[in-house]
DNA sequence: TTGAAAGCGCTAACAT
DNA sequence: ATGTTAGCGCTTTCAA
């Protein structure tokens, strides 16, 4: 038997000091119907005087109902899953919902794990934007059925619905611009091609060179997930002879690397070299020269999101639906005209070339120790 | 009577399945002693048979125990939330607990309510960061005994265990960095003076122009919680007639809100106007001109706020501690000695103070839109 | 309108 | 080592 005095109060205790059953209270504190003024009152004032809060994990197993939405997300540190997060999640609340965040930091396994954690606490729906060889993440969704919506890094072959950015045709728009400028040796710099989306956009830079006849030119190079990988690739690319004129990173973290490497190979942006970045973010147009970004949609994303769901959530079962949303380029100032420095043998190119070098070997010895 | 078919396996139907008894299969899945190894591996097949996912929810409410820790962040949006949300993440799941993060927006009344839908997830200890005007937040607080460390915007007076960077300190040092670059006009701009550390940055800022003869000069501006606002203060500030020859921006958000200003106002960094920003972001070091700045031990302030909150759970009863990090300041590009033409009634101060006006028209035409 | 009672899926103390 | 049983705090019939 259980002989501590147990510190918190529940609705029986309230019931108890109201005088009324516990069914009643249950009513009043639900807002239900069928209950009279005067005995909602006395409740209301026994759960205030007691400092009543309603265990809600209890209430929801009782009920079998849930008010959660799991919201699985691969990168925090992306800002554009940030500002869906945000958008989705304002969207919930307002539906009465609430999410429940689950990190999967880029790591297929911990994103199975989460997974399983949030479906063990009961959500009523899923959201999830899967990682990097995301196989795991179907298995785990496998015999579940709750409602679903996958977004971003997602193909209209999905089985559940998705909600998705035009990223072949986004990738292809900016491509053209590069071309446009008269850039030929154009890299695409893209953190995984096992990425459903990643994929599109080397798919759309490949459309857009080869219809411009730039097929021997075109090079995509696949440089991992982080920054830091995003980093080393850049500057192996910079340290090259013949090094590209322009760059198209094809996400956010891979622009960040990209940035880093440019400077550490002293490079200026866009006289040395361009840079297009797939994804934008706030301090893209804040410091110089502002970056030329292909910006998603992220309210209409996050607005899909949640409509797919809340049907789902309704009850309206249907075939899944796929989403694509229309992402636009923003030209800025990092992308200009390939200049005339940047030739073969010329000196700065040579100087460049030195420079990334070096860079190079500093960072090999840094991730050494 | 519930007739449908319920479609989610309990325990019981694994029980059941493997020919034992409830408490037997439960033991098994909570992987404790006393069960033959032969039964063991039934109850696993069963399982995994049936796709059994167990109902945590259920669970923590039988034992009354919880892994979850709230974690309340007022701005998703700012990096230096991100990055403490992903090292204290980390610690939590090495310890074997999950977070359940309420993101507040900023918004008092929204705080509140994630702290009381927190607490009714029955978490078992929580993390808050508090917003501007947290009175509610202490509040909500008051009769509920969870372990809580609060960290950030708090100071030593709170009646918890509080992790914080030493601001006032950080303040004092990046001011004198400024004032030892030849700086006089010197303007601090702060989100909101009700923020516990807000105010001791400006407290710090104060003592190192006090302390340097330059109390005259001396100007905080408080701009509000968004970079809109940040916008519109520095964009008054810097069409003034005798603007500051340096800017010191006392949060995150605020620096990118001031940047843009700087960039309507077409000033260069740092030769028409310097900038040291207290937070750093990675984007700070990318571009040009890289941003000086005062970078909080993320990782230290993270581990403390762990290690704090663990020794609560783990049962440590304990007067409340109060840790104090120590952040350090990064000379970057963005400060340099007041330049030449910063003087009164030079042409350029005249040109710029012109863009800045019609920057701010531009500005607040379009937001009556 | 109100109260009594039967669980939601699980754990844990107690028997056996 | 295994099964039985009494709940965790709440919702929801069902009777009164």
């Amino acid at each position: 038997m259980d002989s501590r005095k147990k510190s918190t109060t529940t609705l029986k205790d309230v019931a108890n000091a109201a005088g009324v059953s516990l069914g009643t209270a249950s009513k009043v504190m639900a807002g239900a119907e069928g209950v009279s003024p005067a005995r909602r009152q006395q409740v209301w004032d026994a759960a205030r005087q007691l400092g009543y809060r309603r265990n809600s994990l209890a209430a929801e197993l009782r009920s079998s109902r849930s008010t959660s939405i799991g919201f699985v997300v691969p990168d925090l540190t992306n800002s554009f899953f940030i500002e869906l997060l945000c958008v989705v999640e304002d969207h919930a609340l307002a539906s009465g919902y609430r999410l429940l965040l689950a990190h999967a930091q880029e790591d297929p396994e911990r994103e199975a794990e989460r997974i399983r954690f949030v479906l063990s606490r009961q959500v009523a729906g899923m959201i999830i934007i899967p990682c990097h060889g995301y196989a795991h993440a179907i298995d785990e969704l496998r015999e579940c059925d709750v409602p679903l919506v996958m977004a971003d890094r997602v193909d209209n072959s999905f089985p559940a619905n998705t909600v998705t950015t035009d990223s072949r045709r986004a990738a292809r728009d900016g491509t053209d611009h590069l071309i446009a400028l008269g850039h030929k040796r154009i890299t695409f710099i893209v953190n995984a091609l096992d990425l459903v989306n990643s994929r599109e956009r080397a798919d759309g830079y490949m459309d857009a060179m080869k219809r411009a006849g730039l097929e021997r030119h075109a090079r995509v190079v696949v440089c991992g997930m982080t920054d830091t990988e995003s980093h080393a690739a850049t500057l192996g690319l910079l340290s090259e002879r013949e090094r590209p004129t322009a760059l198209f990173t094809g996400a956010n973290v891979a622009t960040l690397g990209a940035l880093r490497a440019i400077r550490d190979a002293e490079l200026r942006l866009p006289d040395d070299v361009s840079l297009l970045s797939f994804d934008d973010a706030p301090w893209m147009s804040v410091l110089h020269p502002r970056i030329s970004s292909i910006h998603q949609p992220v309210e209409a994303v996050g607005r899909a999101i949640w409509q797919l769901l809340h049907k789902q959530l309704e009850g309206e079962a249907s075939e899944p639906v796929h989403l694509r949303m229309k992402a636009d380029l923003r030209v800025r100032e990092s992308t200009a005209p390939p200049g005339r420095t940047t030739g073969k043998g010329s000196k700065d190119t040579a100087t460049a070339q030195q420079n990334a070098g070096r860079a190079r070997k500093r960072t090999a010895l840094a991730e050494r120790e």
